[in-house]
DNA sequence: CCGCCTGTGTAACCTTGGTCACATACACGC
DNA sequence: GCGTGTATGTGACCAAGGTTACACAGGCGG
């Protein structure tokens, strides 16, 4: 059941020892949650590395008025780089977990995760998804400390294919803003001719000009 | 001269199987840099892993109208988690470095730092302080994203002792803002009786009421 | 004493982005 | 067609922070 799914998501786990593999899977625990459940916060302990076999989960930065910084996300097949960072320094979460969709995961324990790392196979795969949400998260750095929220939405919008469909309202979220700000840009791109709007709806018309302005 | 040094720093290194350590140490380069020396910049192949022995590096995110964001210094004994990220993802460097005093250190390469990797001590080390940086990282994100510069100022003061000593450009710098904006905001802490201004130096009278505002 | 450099004070102005308060507009069930 | 909710358009206003352009003060070498 899970473990066929498990193991071909994360193919990692059949390049362990089957003894430890096999131990490993018997500690850890089947999650299941329904959409926007919270699965950590800030302050709390880390109870264990996470496995995610359908849906996702969306890494916040909470701000004190209620709104919240989108991080990254962790989809099956990845990892969550805080929770890596939590478990191997024993710290508490500093952002918020939330699911994306309905979804399922299994949960390693912290002890066995650190068992686990001691296996050459399993440090490569935690570093190599860690190496690469740290550049994410010094791609966010340089967003929200120096791009311009027009700069940021065209960034947005590249890379999604042709048509996008999405309100204005999660744009904004997405951008850690507020829909009045996107729907006015959004609609001086398509003065300049750059997108087409419709109802839940952005039809990308010039990407090399977007790619432009995005800088 | 210098292996000892090292190894009173980096005394993980003492823990390592003798004959590793000799060959890594055998390999690895001494490099001797002026104060603000750039050791690292953006777009560049990381040539290997630094052990400082004095001085420090600056970690800054450049933006592009010149100005930069610090994001955190590494020390004698600590280390770089940007040169750690892009050795363990294969990846260029996302920021840069910069000497902050006259600063010597060892660089070693990429191939043997890998090797070392694959020691358990070695790599504690190595993440210890990955999860340690990763935790000021987040904490700079929540500072730029939602903090106000007043919160931040105020942030900065603290912590430093009762006297400090530093340009009113050189607050600016750390908060990656400018000068005339930290006057300002001085000027009005010393209305406010939080601190007493002079030459080169901020003198804290209420630490509490900085601790207040810095939220 | 003079000139000069560095650090600081300060006012006017501008841009960015967020807030508020609406007005439409469109879909969908009935 | 008719309400009703959701999505969008829009303008006025505001706060934060950056920019420009100075004035001034103090120290220091000549």
């Amino acid at each position: 059941m899970n473990a066929n799914a498990l193991r071909n998501l994360y193919p990692v786990l059949d390049q362990l020892p089957a003894a430890l593999r096999d131990k490993a899977l018997r500690q850890a625990q089947d999650v299941a949650a329904p959409a926007g459940a919270v699965l950590f916060d800030e302050q709390q302990p880390c109870q264990g590395f996470p496995f995610i076999l359908e849906g996702g989960i969306r890494v916040v930065k909470p701000a004190a008025n209620g709104r919240e910084l989108p991080l990254y996300r962790v989809l099956p097949g990845e990892s969550c780089i805080i929770t890596s960072s939590c478990l191997l320094g024993h710290a508490d979460y500093n952002a918020r977990g939330i699911t994306e969709g309905p979804t399922t995961l299994v949960l390693l324990p912290r002890d066995v995760f650190d068992e686990l790392l001691a296996q050459p196979v399993f440090r490569d795969f935690v570093f190599r998804l860690f190496a690469e949400r740290m550049a994410d998260l010094m791609q966010l750095i340089e967003e929200v400390a120096f791009r311009k929220l027009d700069q940021r939405l065209a960034g947005l919008l590249l890379g999604k294919g042709k048509v996008l469909h999405a309100t204005h309202q999660q744009l904004a979220d997405e951008l850690g803003s507020v829909r009045e700000m996107v729907s006015r840009l959004l609609k001086s791109f398509a003065e300049q001719g750059l997108v087409r709007l419709g109802r839940e709806q952005v039809e990308i018309l010039d990407p090399a000009g977007l790619r432009r302005m995005a800088g």
